[in-house]
DNA sequence: CAATAAATGAGATTAAGTCTCATTTATTTT
DNA sequence: AAAATAAATGAGACTTAATCTCATTTATTG
């Protein structure tokens, strides 16, 4: 089961240690992206706070974590595998879930282009893009119900 | 030259005060958005810490400011005036500075499309979206240079 | 298996943002 | 226009997410 944590930890030459199992346990096991919190309440106790940060931290830094900010100002974090494609975000205001979403290949494609147009716009070499939606679920969202 | 911030106060029944004047002022001052630190410094201790998160939540009561979280974490602050039409944003990873971007009609009808294809799928109301870009700045920053 | 290097836990520390409350500034009433 | 009332401000205390320190534990290497 924690096949795949140490896969990802040995990959990119990280020592392979239980806290740093715990937390990508808890991350695979949610295919959407967790707030801090979120993350805290399924390790219930087992990982340091300090510790903790540490990981993300170092996940961070082999690139196989993002960490961005909800609108309610949440730190939220979530796994980048290889497998798992290109993705946006939509945000429920009411809830707060987050979401992962994709959007089609002619969207991304016509998005392509007018990032190309920017870079020469602005002079900018552009690596990364997302687009975030921001609404309110009507009655199926995990949390809300 | 303080006649502008006046007038957004007074159209939204916002008492008008010497703070309050001295933080749209700034604002209104910066064509892209500011960090709170820059802010700040713009303002060069003439507003209480305080009082400057008191303005800025009242600004963002009667929306006509948005706050939004920079890549490396700092909160950002920008004005949202009539006048000023829907953007999005680029951020340069080397010098931290946030361009205000905006994008073709044609690209924005598709996001139109899909946004409506994403509500469906998702039984949500979507009412905001933006799109942020990631990159660095080959040489025409504001700050790099 | 011993030696060395790296990671962890617990709690101290930092800093962004909020809160409290006495004072000042706006607004309303007369 | 002055007095009365209500709202906003400044200064600093407080809260809390995230980082840092350092003694101890756990991995890795030879």
């Amino acid at each position: 089961m924690s096949e795949i944590s140490k896969q990802i930890l040995s990959d990119h030459k990280v020592s392979i240690t239980n806290p740093r199992i715990l937390v990508l346990e808890a991350l695979l096991d949610s295919k959407n992206p967790l707030t801090i919190d979120e993350l805290q309440s399924k390790l219930s106790g087992s990982v340091a706070k300090s510790t903790l940060y540490r990981v993300l931290n170092d996940l961070k830094k082999i690139k196989v974590l993002h960490e961005f900010t909800s609108p309610d100002n949440s730190t939220v974090v979530e796994l980048l595998l290889e497998d798992h494609s290109h993705h946006h975000h939509l945000f429920c205001s009411d809830c707060g879930e987050i979401i992962d979403v994709e959007m089609s290949r002619e969207f991304e494609n016509l998005l392509d282009k007018e990032i190309k147009k920017i870079e020469k716009q602005f002079n900018f070499v552009i690596q990364d893009h997302r687009v975030e939606m921001f609404g309110v679920c009507t009655d199926q969202c995990a949390n809300c119900k």
